[in-house]
DNA sequence: GTCCAAATTTATAATTATTACAATATTTTA
DNA sequence: TAAAATATTGTAATAATTATAAATTTGGAC
């Protein structure tokens, strides 16, 4: 499916979120890179397509996408925060080597939930940690320090 | 099983951590509080208990506490960085609205994880958010706000 | 126990991330 | 187009975390 001006208008418009400029170009970040940016790198990457971006602006539109469930912060060891694009279930592996972030689908439904019957469960998420297969090859295995 | 300080030391000892005094009371901290403490937190706590105590040292500690293995991170959301005992494999909900941490038991073998198969993985965090027993009783359904 | 070297803690300053706020600009409605 | 509502911006304030260097404590040798 192709990404339009219109097609993000429409997505903010269906969230109960007026379509301006900013929330445009910043829904569009979103959908066209697939990593998971911190407000900075959101920040980094949009200040010269609009020259008086403010980072307040990203940290207000991140708030508002996150309400709305357009999107979803992710903080694995509360290293740093992060932000999703809100799509399908999956899970996130960070690697303790070189910091990179993977996603993961995951089946959440096979989570037996006897203990949580009374709980009214909005979202779940999944993180792992350890070493991704590139690190694993330079023989990472043993490093004290993080690598990010 | 007791925990003395005798104890508390010798867990320290097997972690290749020198045991001070202050490592011992924040270690005891955690054993004796079943909550995820913020450094805030086991700062307030233990302030009164030692006069000189410095919050860089909670700091500091936690993060040597961290890399033994003996504590681990816990950041749902990225709202705020709290601290657990690694203990046995569970999972954390937090309660959108009262902002309640409870910890759940959950078997992390039931992932099937074909995709991650190149992956050396080290540890496994779930977490769910939604509403708790009590909030849901108090009819907070509809709410906007944090009630945190 | 005393002395010394190494490690730890402390206080402070510096840095970074986030929020608050009020003025300006933009968008919507009439 | 004019007025009202909303969004953006720049700045200042706040909060969390890290860096640094001096002071204290610890553990081992005597
Ligand atoms: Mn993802
Ligand atoms: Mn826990
Ligand atoms: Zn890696
Ligand atoms: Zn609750």
């Amino acid at each position: 499916m192709e990404i339009t001006v219109e097609s993000l208008k429409e997505e903010l418009l269906k969230s109960g979120i007026r379509p301006s400029h900013q929330r445009i170009k910043i829904l569009e970040h979103f959908h066209q890179k697939i990593g998971h940016p911190t407000v900075d790198e959101v920040f980094e990457v949009l200040a010269p397509e609009i020259p008086t971006l403010s980072k307040t602006t990203i940290y207000n539109t991140l708030r508002l996408f996150m309400e709305a469930g357009l999107v979803r912060a992710i903080s694995i060891d509360g290293i740093e925060k992060r932000y999703d694009l809100m799509t399908h279930d999956h899970g996130h592996f960070i690697c303790d080597s070189c910091g990179e972030i993977i996603n993961f689908s995951i089946d959440m439904e096979v989570f037996p939930l006897d203990e949580l019957k009374q709980f009214q469960i909005k979202s779940k998420n999944v993180y792992f940690n350890g070493l991704c297969p590139k690190c694993i090859d330079q023989g990472k295995e043993k490093r004290t320090e993080n690598g990010k």
